[in-house]
DNA sequence: ATCGTTGCAAAATATTTGCAGTTGA
DNA sequence: TCAACTGCAAATATTTTGCAACGAT
């Protein structure tokens, strides 16, 4: 939705939140439901649903791309950074290291589009995934 | 899946890479069934994600997952390369601007991590939402 | 008091799967 | 031949929505 209104700060909203926050492990719709449902029994998964929805308008969340399975994953961070994401064990990783050249594709414009974000996913195996077997 | 049998090469599965690189526009696996359908009148949506499954595996296809919306995007360039997806029509396209920064990575580890593949999508505003209202 | 928000349940979407018949190698 | 593949339909999974009650401001 695109509707711009008086937000309100509900309890339900700011879990969602927080537990979004907490996880690095960017959880996907129902694995926070699961999580948020811990400290707020009677939450619904329509309303982590809709609140991530809201979230992310308000650039408190992104929802990840190019990850497998079918189920959207969500990341907490707003500021743009890359990601791994192991071939191995699927799981998706925030990277820490800095990548300037991207960062100074903001705001700048490519092929006649203005770029205001971006969204990395490097792919590979993870030390875990190599070592195991 | 992770079945690794003797693929046939199967009328279907051939006219679903077709289209699929025919189409710039990363179609989502219901696009391209209307698409494949035109030739194959027979074909069922089950056997167009069958077989998008199998040429992700082979490496011939990349589902675009969570770009917006629920459905996935499927691309039909095995290289890597830049995506551009516009906040204001949704469209995904590919760039063909060339980072060669993100190339150097391809082999490299990065904290801890072998990279064989990356995955971007520049977000922002295209030309024609920009003039448009 | 107002109107954004919630829980619930049902609807809408998207994707996967079982099966019996078909087909490529 | 024979296992991979297909179409079909049913099953699952995921996400959205209508609505009456609730609660933040």
């Amino acid at each position: 939705m695109t509707t711009t209104c008086q937000r309100r700060n509900t309890r339900q909203r700011q879990v969602v939140l927080e537990e979004l926050m907490a996880e690095c492990s960017h959880p996907t719709a129902g694995e926070l439901y699961r999580r948020v449902r811990e400290r707020l029994p009677r939450i619904s998964l329509g309303t982590v649903y809709r609140n991530l929805e809201i979230l992310q308008e308000s650039g408190q969340a992104v929802r990840l791309a190019g990850c497998s399975g079918q189920e959207a994953r969500y990341d907490g961070r707003p500021e743009p950074h890359l990601h791994f994401h192991c071939a191995g064990c699927e799981n998706i990783t925030d990277l820490e290291t800095v990548f300037p050249l991207m960062d100074d594709l903001l705001g700048s414009t490519l092929e006649n589009h203005e770029i205001d974000g971006y969204h990395v996913i490097l792919r590979g195996t993870c030390r875990n995934c190599r070592s195991g077997a």
